[in-house]
Formats: structure tokens, C-alpha cells, sequence
DNA sequence: GATTGAAGCTACACTGGTGTAGTATTCGTG
DNA sequence: CACGAATACTACACCAGTGTAGCTTCAATC
């Protein structure tokens, strides 16, 4: 009975390191398999070491997970606050929305790992991080309604529910989001673009 | 050691009715747990039997919430094509529109053990019933798509892309509708009523 | 009221994942 | 070049779920 050789040991890491690459090779099993293929021993194989170097880490899978959260969550919003505009140019509305439409299609497509555990989060993951994640949502949500009002008492536009126009506006968008993440082929991004200005036609902006 | 009594003996009913019995027992489930808490051993205790008595009938979890889809995709669609307006009546669009929202939010808030389970689908679902729901989305959109069509050239809008147009309607619908589902008191449904009124004004629509 | 077949139950073997105690290896330092 | 701290590995005990073989009970029939 040949007893196993004994495995090769890992590079020797500190701490700091270690957990960069763990959270890596979540980020990248999530990326290739979803939420679902996620665990301890998936990363840890991932990384090319054995479940105790994880455990030496974090805590578990949840703190993990939410480690990685707190690592993309920052680039994430960093990237989306880029994109979107920062005041209203009542001159040229329509051209700062089809321009901020053409930036937030090239921010996901761009970088698809860090969008898909955003986008496709309710997936299987722990409620720790979901809430997180809706928690971020709503923060995204906040910020779109303050655009619409500052728009709408620019324009003098019509009274609107802008709570729910709101909602509507970010569903619309993260669906379309995990659409470019998920089949990259389904729709060009110019065609959503151009979606966006038949609807401004059609609306008669000016 | 005192050896556990020999369980009860569960009434025994013929496979059609066992079968009935444990799909109501996974509907349970997923209304109350989503579907994370589902399985064949969930299943089982929840009808009260052993899982034995679910392979007798099942060959499995996915065939089972295969079959559960099979029955409550039926009434879903059923219900949801009664909602939807049959045709474009061209003198009164808008009114028509608000009674289909309002029915379409009557449908989901009267029975959300049957819609949560569609509008909640990705969460932890094997790739078979996701696929199926997917397609009836599908569905769902092409019969969105034709209504749009349909009511562009009666009215002679503008020129749209419908399926883009198909897409985002369907995705705020859902999005709407699984707040309805999980945050029942987060919008009154009449208040979304009310906020599609107002996007009809702010449109302008005759 | 005995028989018997359908419907349930128990018990077991298996899988894949968790978490940890104890041991082996590496490598920087003196 | 020896040693000790840091880092990794092995091995185990555990859990929850799966799927199945074989035994038990029930109830319909004669």
C-alpha cells in the first residue's frame, strides 16, 4: 500500500500576500463558475494549497467572502462614479446621457470579473454579503434620484415618482449589465447606445 | 440503549396524490426559505414521510422541481396572459396601460407562492428550471415585443428598437415584482400605478 | 380473518464540504 | 550550519445531504 507521497509544499507566503492571492482565486472561481462552485476547499485547491492555509486567514467562507466584497466593492463604485455624470449640463442632456450609456457599457464589458459578483450576487450567496450588496444598490439608487430631481428642476420637467423612476432606471441598467457580463454577443454595446437615442427621439427631447 | 421507536407510519396515498402532496411541500419550501432550503430530505420532512417515498415518486431534486415548474408554470403563464392586454385599443391606450399594471400587480400580490419561485428563480436553481424560466421570459418578452409593435404602428410612433424596448420593460416588471413579493409593504401597488400615470403625462401621451 | 401486494420505514454506504489538532518543512538569522 | 519561528501539510472527526437494499406495515380482497 504505497502511502501517498507527501505533497509538494506551497511557496511560503506572509500573511498579506496570502490572503491577496486567496481572494484572487475566489474572485476567479466566481468569475469562471458562479457563486456556486465557491468554497473553502475550491479556493483553496485554486490557490494551490490546502484548506488549513485558508483557514489561517479567515474564518470561513462568509468572512472571505465579504473580504473580497469589501475589496471589489471599492473599485466597483470607484469605476461607476467615474461613468456617471457629475452635475447636470442642461445645454446638452442628451449627449451627456447616450456618452454616460457608452461608459457604463465599456466599465462592465471591460472588466466582467468584477461586475459578474455584483451583478449576479442573489446567486447563492451568503446573506452577509448579499445585504451588503443591496445595501450598496441603494446607495446607487440615492444617487440616481438626486440626478433625476436636479434634472427634472432644471428642465422644469413634469413632476415624476422619482423614487420609482429610480428603481426602474437601475433594474433596467443592471439587467442590460448582466446581459454584456453574461452573453457579451447578445447585444452590442452601440446598439443599447442607440436604443437610448431612438428613446430621446421618440421623446421628443430637446 | 433504548433503540428509537419505530416511526409512525404516514397515511398512505396512491403515487398521484403523493406526488401532489410533495410538490405543495416544495412550493412550502421555497415560499418560505427559497430555494436554498430545498432539498429531497427538506421535502420529505416537510410532508411529514421519508425520502424513500420521495425517490418513489421523484428521480431526484432536479426532476422534482422540474415537475413543480412544469405544474406551477402553467397557471403563472396563465395568469400573466390574462393580465396582459389583448390587443391595442388605440382610443385608450393610457387607461388600458394602468389597468394592465394594476392588474399585473393584483396578480403577483394575490399569489406570491407562485411567483416567488419564477421571479426569484436564479438563486441557487438547477440549470435545468432556470433554462425553462428563461425561455418563458423569453416568451414573455416576444409577446411584449408585439404589443409594442402593434401599438407603434396604430399610433404611428417613432421608430424603436422593440426588442431592446421588450427587455427593459420586462426587467423593471420583474424587478417591481419581486419587491412586491419580498418587501410587500415597501410600494403600495396603487403608488405604482400612479407613477406610470405620471411618466404618461410627462410624456405627453394623447 | 388470512393473504398479499403496494406503500412506508430503517439502516447503511457514499459524497463533498467543514473545521482543527498535531506534525513536517522551510528559510531567515545568528 | 544549526535552530527556531513561520508557514504549510496530514489526518481525523464531524455534518448534511444523496441514493438504495431490504425489511415492515397496512389495507383491500377473497
Amino acid at each position: 500500500m504505497a502511502t501517498r507521497p507527501r505533497r509538494r509544499y506551497a511557496a511560503r507566503l506572509p500573511p498579506d500576500e496570502r490572503r491577496t492571492q486567496l481572494l484572487d482565486a475566489a474572485l476567479a472561481i466566481i468569475d469562471r463558475d458562479g457563486y456556486a462552485g465557491v468554497s473553502i476547499d475550491a479556493i483553496a485547491r485554486e490557490a494551490g494549497v490546502t484548506r488549513p492555509v485558508v483557514y489561517s486567514v479567515f474564518d470561513g467562507l462568509g468572512p472571505l467572502l465579504y473580504a473580497l466584497l469589501d475589496r471589489q466593492e471599492r473599485r466597483a463604485l470607484r469605476e461607476l462614479v467615474a461613468a456617471l455624470p457629475t452635475d447636470i449640463a442642461p445645454e446638452d442632456a442628451d449627449a451627456l446621457l447616450l456618452e454616460t450609456v457608452r461608459r457604463l457599457v465599456a466599465m462592465v464589458t471591460a472588466d466582467p470579473a468584477t461586475w459578474r459578483p455584483i451583478l449576479l450576487a442573489p446567486a447563492g450567496t451568503p446573506a452577509p454579503v448579499r445585504e451588503r450588496i443591496e445595501r450598496d444598490r441603494e446607495i446607487v439608487r440615492g444617487r440616481m434620484r438626486a440626478l433625476l430631481e436636479a434634472g427634472l428642476a432644471q428642465r422644469g420637467g413634469p413632476p415624476l415618482d422619482t423614487e420609482i423612476a429610480a428603481h426602474s432606471l437601475v433594474a433596467v441598467a443592471e439587467h442590460f449589465g448582466r446581459i454584456l457580463v453574461e452573453e457579451p454577443d447578445r447585444f452590442d454595446g452601440e446598439r443599447l447606445v442607440d436604443a437610448v437615442r431612438s428613446l430621446l427621439v421618440a421623446l421628443g427631447s430637446s
